[in-house]
DNA sequence: AATACGAATGTGCACGTGCACATTCGTATT
DNA sequence: AATACGAATGTGCACGTGCACATTCGTATT
């Protein structure tokens, strides 16, 4: 069980070990005749390269700059974070180096100027968060020209760049079967609430709520009343914004918070006590959110493996630049149904 | 940002590689003052060896064992198998090769045969899927004796060597709080049902059900009625017994199927038409499973991850032969929660 | 003072590959 | 026939490490 090298083949194919890096390679001119007996060689004797030796051998060092948001400003991107991270971990011996660019997510300035720092000094792949709709679309474009292997994550946009991430209208359908499974009545409404800058501008959200839609829609009657709550850490404004949503003739069964900060939203529900218990569900596993879920003021935390997310992007940028393994498919990650009896399995190693 | 070598350390302390070598494994005697003076260049430069080159100039190779079921037999190895699989391109560069070995799950003396054969062949690590309890017992103590690094997979036993799998308790609980949500009334009954050999001989069963009565029993008054039926393959046996179980007195809301084989159940429930709808909850994605969740036959399967599973022991063990880095814990990976609305995302590549 | 001996230290090669540079060889040109 | 030149092929070194073997050096023994 011997491994097969470049030497092996040389003497088979009666070479030197030069010629079948040629073939190899496709570099320099071998006789026709030559090749044919070198490739045949590879073929019988069932070589293949020795990435351990290569990757040794040609001591390069490979930069993969990541764009994301400030994540002590939100701690959903931490995560993103820890999965950068478990990646550069697996990759580092194999020359990657990374480099992360954090804007402010208020700012589309500051995305814009990172942008501009990112860009100057030149990188081999790139993964990216892609915030603000406009500007991502030009650095879109600047990445396609200047052919840059790219991985969206957390937000799909319309391009050819592929996507690591969640599918947002499922995501939106598994919420409305969650519902289904929590409220027996037919005929309830369902709050939409959205903490955070308007929903209107992020795709991935209204992809969310078209899901829900699309699976309460058919053949149940809830109703599904939606809300924006742009100034989310006000916590003022966030319980009466929720009150009046509450209250007001409404009385929904279930809220859906479509983003990572459902924590901003339950302090308020307690502090509202609205008449009929509501059934939460919302996203990511936040330290805070966890708490809210044990506690039992959140039902369902769907998971939506933002550390995978990013591992698996840095992981196939390293593939296609490294490896020369290149898969650009768009991947849709699963997403976790995250209850309190399974929660406690969601821990550090394995989310 | 070059990378610091051996010879940078030699350099720093004024002495050979060679010395520099002797200290980093411990290896021949060094002077005290020189050995402190390599050591602190060692920290100083935050000289971290390289894997790769390491790896390159060891040349060794690692066998890893791997004894489990005969994966045709029961397609749920079929996740071990691919986990193992996945692993084992991920490290084979390493130089670690896996041996399978294969027993009938119906038959001791193969699985004895199995395990003599492969302590015959002396390996760096075993993997294992314990299945006879007694049997499994000796085998360990053997391995103990041996000291060969060991990870169980699938079924936890009480021993010293690490289990990866899932918790099987707490997997109980969850089925619990999910009939919770399947099911409005609070004082119905719940059949368990065990198809395959006797659920009293497989621990990880029994903690299944108990986990499932901890989280009904205290304020809620499910009743659990249980049965085993041994010979699953016979479609009609299991039809008559379910039928018993359906009928005769009883009207359960709920079927709990302990093990992966909900698909044998399936047909027989669906010629015996209960008069009360039945709320299904299995466990693992084989095809037909998934066939039955979409069809609405099933409601749930918990997912309890085997291909991460057995990725996850074979890793662990590479860890510890290979990099010497040990990580001995017991370790149960995260059980999801499938319903119809995402078990499309927990395709081949993300389960 | 010569010798022996073990502790301490140094050196050279191998792992498999990529790549720069060197060499060979055949044919066209003078 | 000598020369030139480009195509084809070969050689040597480097990557960083582990390990076998070689060398140095100080001290005890004669």
């Amino acid at each position: 069980m011997k491994r097969v090298t470049i030497k092996d083949i040389a003497e088979h194919a009666q070479v030197s070990r030069g010629t079948v890096d040629r073939v190899l390679h496709g570099r320099g001119k071998v006789a026709p005749d030559v090749e044919k007996a070198i490739r045949s060689a590879i073929k019988d004797l069932g070589y293949r390269p020795n990435i351990i030796a290569r990757t040794l051998a040609q001591n390069r060092v490979y930069k993969i700059s990541v764009l994301i948001p400030e994540p002590t400003q939100d701690p959903f991107w931490q995560f993103t974070v820890r999965g950068v991270e478990r990646a550069r971990a697996q990759v580092a011996d194999y020359g990657v180096r990374i480099q992360p660019y954090y804007f402010d997510v208020r700012s589309p300035e500051s995305y814009v100027s990172q942008v501009g720092q990112m860009m100057d000094e030149d990188s081999e792949g790139i993964v990216l968060a892609a915030e603000f709709y406009q500007e991502s679309m030009s650095l879109l474009r600047l990445i396609e020209q200047r052919d840059i292997p790219t991985r969206l994550v957390n937000t799909e946009l319309q391009s050819s760049v592929p996507f690591i991430g969640p599918n947002s209208f499922q995501a939106g359908r598994l919420a409305g079967q969650l519902f289904d499974m929590l409220i027996p009545q037919l005929d309830s409404q369902i709050a939409v609430v959205t903490l955070g800058p308007s929903s209107l501008n992020a795709h991935h959200i209204v992809s969310k709520v078209e899901g829900l839609s699309a699976y309460l829609g058919p053949d149940r009657a809830h109703q599904i009343i939606q809300l924006d709550i742009e100034e989310f850490e006000n916590q003022n404004y966030v319980e009466s914004a929720m009150r009046e949503l509450l209250n007001s003739g409404n009385t929904p069964l279930g809220l859906f918070i479509t983003n990572s900060r459902s924590y901003y939203a339950i302090p308020a529900i307690q502090n509202i006590r609205p008449p009929r218990p509501l059934n939460v569900i919302g996203f990511d596993l936040l330290t805070k959110n966890i708490e809210y879920l044990k506690s039992g003021d959140i039902d369902v935390l769907i998971n939506q493996n933002p550390i995978q997310q990013a591992e698996l992007a840095v992981l196939r940028l390293v593939d296609e630049i490294v490896f020369k393994k290149v898969d650009r498919r768009t991947t849709y990650l699963p997403m976790d149904v995250i209850l309190r009896e399974n929660v406690d399995f969601y821990n550090e190693d394995f989310r």
